[in-house]
DNA sequence: GCCAACGTTGGC
DNA sequence: GCCAACGTTGGC
């Protein structure tokens, strides 16, 4: 089982959002970044763990955890002409994004925000911190056992 | 395949 | 709104 890290615009699409879903299953699409891409086509497993991260926003930073709950299919928005996700150059026959189901498990009892993210010595070296700009992005073990002390305790 | 120009992300 | 750090596009 391996962690990951999506980021999301709350107002956009936030945990609560998530939450409020028919049995808290939410598709996770409009990736259209080829790196991320990549790792949801190929390395994200069903079962895996997820950190849903806030980002743009007044408050940036970790705001809850989801688990991984299907294989990758096609994005339904690529070949959606009214949506801002249509991708004219992707074909049904030869899908060019994917999405994925995730399932809503907890809010933070503490939110996490990155400036604390940066300050602490044991998620310093996370890619959120080392290269930012990244929308679907991988978590250790050990960063993902940090954060969860750091939300989750009291 | 190179690379300049342009576009996007995302924290601040 | 600024701007750094990417990513993408397209001419050659």
């Amino acid at each position: 089982m391996n962690y990951w890290l999506f980021k999301s615009e709350p107002y956009a699409y936030s945990i609560d959002d998530l939450k409020n879903e028919s049995d808290g299953v939410g598709r996770w699409d409009g990736i259209r970044n080829y790196q991320a891409r990549n790792l949801l086509r190929d390395d994200i497993k069903i079962g895996d763990q997820v950190l849903f991260y806030h980002s743009s926003c007044k408050n940036v930073g970790i705001a809850g955890f989801a688990e991984v709950t299907s294989e990758p299919y096609p994005d339904p928005l690529q070949f959606d002409p009214e949506s801002k996700y249509f991708d004219p150059k992707s074909d049904l026959e030869n899908p060019r994004w994917v999405c994925l189901d995730i399932q809503y498990k907890a809010h933070v009892k503490k939110f996490l925000p990155l400036s604390q993210i940066k300050q602490n010595s044991e998620l310093e070296e996370m890619v959120l911190v080392k290269r930012g700009r990244l929308s679907v992005q991988p978590v250790t073990e050990s960063e993902w056992d940090a954060i969860k002390k750091l939300t989750m305790n009291d």
